[in-house]
DNA sequence: GTACTCGTACTGACGAAGGCTCATCGGCTC
DNA sequence: GAGCCGATGAGCCTTCGTCAGTACGAGTAC
């Protein structure tokens, strides 16, 4: 059952004899004629019909040489795609978010990606949980991940840029009068929050531990998107990355004090290759804040 | 480029790890890991990243291994239809027959066929000219043949019966009166031919020759049917095989005398198969004029 | 009709290359 | 340091390729 064997039997049976077939294929005769015969021994078929002229496909032969022709060209395409991608760049690159990270800068350095490597793909996870990114990171699985930190930061762990967290406020509420709202302000407010385990909940206990408030529970969303509409509807205020808040809401949106905000931390998988260094390339040429914050989170 | 190192890689990239590949592969384990590095070699591409828990693909390793996954499957997929040609009865038959031989009895023999094996498909030449027809034939491209005579007979040689040609009026013609056509009685009336080189025209000229008649020709056309069409619309009188006459033009037709038949011929393939002695066993059971003609043709 | 030549595929012996296994080494994790 | 991972090198064996020679049928000359 090899690869050479189908071509083979596909040679002779285009060419209509052993010999003519051997001779576009460069080997000797009887080469060929061992070939064939022990295919048709292992498949315990009779492949072709031997003519004083030369050799025709049986009905069955006919049969297994169409998907023979299938693998070999099959195999041809993987042998091809391969060698595309030793010095142009073609295959999936899988790309996992921490929600939050990098959603303003993340389709733009694709966008670019793809116009300069149009037969590059990529897929992007969001959120797969901050615990279950790691663990796909580590695996290897990911060719690039973003999250805020990463524990045991292995060597090729490029750091970005801040993302600076905002407050958002239900329409009219007392706190838009001001600028920034300082964060003890907001002692006694009922919370949109996020789902347990979720890395955008967890900035957001440590927000609450740090300044000494006790939070109540509004809600628990799985999307920035909801839970900043959901807060614009009074349910509760929420914190969300800046980048996160859509246009239509961004008059509810306050700084906050102290500053929240975590970093942006790109960690390329182990023996990166071209194209995952491009796009972190790309994703560096992208704005990010750089300030450090006064009070980062984990 | 083996079968079997698209096989490793994608045990490895299933598996995760070359160790456990290897197990589920009942080899050692160098032994995976050496292919996947020739294979590597080979390509000029690293396809596996290694990590400290084991292998994972890069970006070009998976768009090969997508190639790769269709060629391993098409070659099973040949693998088993031969396998299953060996007891069941798969392919494609291809049979050629020359224009009004079997036009009745091949159908029926081909729907039982079908019936008894579905997995077998069928392809039917209609008259590629007789020279043509027999070129085909003795090159072993078809598995069946039908023809009227074979000039060096193969052994694989069955007659099957006889072929009675009738003549075709014109609506209102004077011939019609009678029950039988005497062929002298054509003398002078136009015809309405077969296309040069066709084995129909061949057994009108015969006919005429032997019955010391000048043809007078009307028109020439390659299918009976538009033939018998033209006859019945007065363009001129034909000769066609009985069995070829639609049911709705029967009542224009007259079988001549001297009787005029051509034998049917079925020619096998050099060292045929189960599916085309199947094929050859249906049609023997079809009904046949086993007449001995007084003026057999060609 | 017979004999000859030409073409075809098959067979057996030999040499070379590649695959498989075993034992061992180097790295990393826990 | 123990345990797992993959990588490497030596030896054995299977497999593939080549060269010679064989067998069979077709076409042709006489």
């Amino acid at each position: 059952m090899s690869l050479r064997q189908y071509e083979y039997a596909l040679a002779v049976a285009e060419q209509g004899s052993v010999t003519a077939a051997a001779e576009l294929l460069h080997v000797a005769q009887p080469s060929v004629s061992q070939q064939i015969r022990s295919l048709e021994r292992e498949l315990g078929v009779t492949l072709f019909a031997r003519t004083p002229t030369g050799l025709v496909p049986t009905v069955v032969g006919r049969a297994f040489l169409r998907e023979a022709e299938v693998a070999v060209s099959a195999s041809r395409r993987a042998r091809a795609t391969a060698r595309a991608g030793a010095d142009e760049l073609v295959g999936e690159l899988l790309v996992a978010a921490q929600m939050g990270l990098g959603t303003r800068q993340l389709p733009r350095a694709l966008g670019a990606l793809r116009r300069r490597f149009p037969r590059l793909e990529v897929t992007v996870f969001e959120e797969p949980s901050s615990a279950e990114l790691e663990r796909l990171c580590r695996r290897g699985v990911l060719d690039l991940a973003f999250m805020a930190a990463c524990e045991r930061s292995p060597a090729d762990a490029h750091h970005l840029g801040e993302e600076e967290f905002v407050v958002v406020l239900g329409d009219g509420h007392r706190l838009l009068a001001a600028d920034r709202v300082e964060l003890r302000e907001l002692d006694g407010e009922p919370w949109v929050r996020f789902d347990r385990e979720s890395a955008l909940d967890g900035v957001l206990l440590n927000v609450l531990r740090n300044n000494e408030l006790t939070p109540t529970t509004a809600a628990r969303v799985s999307q920035t998107a909801t839970a900043v509409r959901w807060a614009a509807h009074g349910l509760g205020v929420t914190l969300v990355p800046a980048a996160a808040v859509p246009h239509d809401h961004e008059h509810l949106t306050r700084p906050v004090f102290p500053v929240v905000s975590q970093p942006v931390i790109a960690v390329l998988r182990h023996s990166a290759g071209p194209a995952e260094t491009a796009l972190l390339e790309l994703l560096r040429q992208e704005t990010w804040h750089k300030t450090a914050s006064f009070s980062r989170v984990s």
